[in-house]
DNA sequence: GCGAACCTTGACCAACTGGTCAAGTTTTGT
DNA sequence: ACAAAACTTGACCAGTTGGTCAAGGTTCGC
């Protein structure tokens, strides 16, 4: 019953990594491809405003402009779905850390990701949201993902902030700290973006409040962890 | 039909503000605050867990060992009950910025505020993470709180501390941003407790993780922002 | 050209969920 | 003591939702 012909299941799995442009490909590889980003891009969407929970498979099929049992096809479930969501989130999200290297200088080194963390911020809140949303709820599809990956890329940048710290770059601080506080002060500009516009009595956050709050953070944080030649 | 005797509906809204200790009250009051104290905690867990939507009002009730049709009978709808325990946590979320004054020197009222904030996170991560989710989702429930209380509140304390930079006790620095960093540093380590265990392979955050957030964000807020005669 | 694989979709369904209700029990005021 | 008000609860229900399916179309490999 399982080996049958057909093709449901995880598709779009794949899309998540950098696989882009394959052959031309014929209409059918065309069509799938479009599909499935639309769907992905409908569940990133709704998953962002309602929750998982929150979420409806009909919604997500109406917004990628799909009848509900097309979404199934490609997916199978909506847990599935919502995976596939999280593992492009995820990609996203870790790609800012990878310029964090030995031989950069710590105020640039910081200035640098902390402007990416907030460009991903203001570019991508829907994103950002899914993600805390997750984790809020515990992280029960990326818990495997954050202690072990996510550890390892951690645990190789401390130690970079170590050896600033080794070399007098930069005053004593736990690497762990920085790196979640930073990431906290960050995302607090799409995940609560909502509080941030109403107690400034907007409605939403513009461009300017995004470039605002990154001067403000790299300020502190340079000079705050005693970032030498810095504010 | 609406005007029969029964007494259902917003019961517990009263339980919010401080008016405890009653005259003696009688069995009938005393069972009804018990009950509801019951629904609350069970309700506070389950939406913390869950998250409005995926919390049934049968596990609350499961939770608060009462009949389903009991909860109802108190709190009327999912949602009054939900709101009611909103309200609670905007309290007690609130409650720390009260001792920010203009006579408090700055480096004492942000160590102090730090202090409250990082308490309010370890004892009561539930609720933090409930009022993160809510904001998430757009806060449907308490926008309108956001930008009004929450907003005035906001701008009084903005004026102290454009007091404390006139007056050349800190720099000069966005008052805005800073009380959002505050709040995004803090509350991290409630919402996000599992990736911040899990990225130093831990199960959970102890004692000693809070302690050493409140350490490293008091310290890098202070001298960060400028703050004369801190680190 | 043709059969097999793949895709599309309206109709359908079982499970779950918030909420109701009526019948009964307990407490309260007088 | 007794009636009215308040509380309790098992049974029930209508709406929603994730997921299935069968029948029909389209594309692909050869």
């Amino acid at each position: 019953m399982e080996g049958s012909s057909l093709r449901p299941g995880q598709g779009a799995a794949r899309a998540a990594n950098g696989a882009r442009r394959r052959p031309p490909a014929g209409r059918r590889a065309e069509v799938r491809e479009a599909n499935e980003t639309a769907i992905l891009a409908a569940a990133e969407a709704v998953f962002a405003e309602y929750g998982f929970h929150g979420a409806t498979t009909a919604m997500i099929a109406e917004r990628a402009g799909l009848p509900k049992a097309n979404l199934h096809y490609y997916f199978g479930t909506k847990e599935a779905l919502y995976k596939a969501v999280l593992e492009n989130i995820l990609a996203l999200w870790l790609a800012p850390v990878r310029n964090f290297t030995d031989e950069s200088d710590p105020a640039q080194a910081l200035a640098d990701y902390i402007a990416l963390k907030i460009e991903y911020t203001r570019t991508r809140p829907q994103a950002s949201r899914i993600f805390a949303s997750e984790l809020i709820a515990g992280a029960p599809q990326i818990l495997d993902y954050l202690s072990h990956e996510l550890r390892q890329v951690v645990e190789e940048k401390s130690r970079v902030v170590r050896r600033w710290i080794a070399d007098g770059k930069i005053g004593p601080v736990e690497p762990v700290h920085l790196f979640v506080t930073i990431w906290a002060m960050t995302q607090t500009y799409a995940d609560f973006a909502v509080q941030i516009a109403a107690i400034q009595g907007k409605e939403a956050l513009d461009d300017g409040d995004f470039e605002a709050a990154k001067r403000f953070i790299t300020a502190m944080v340079l000079k705050g962890i005693g970032v030498k030649g810095a504010g």
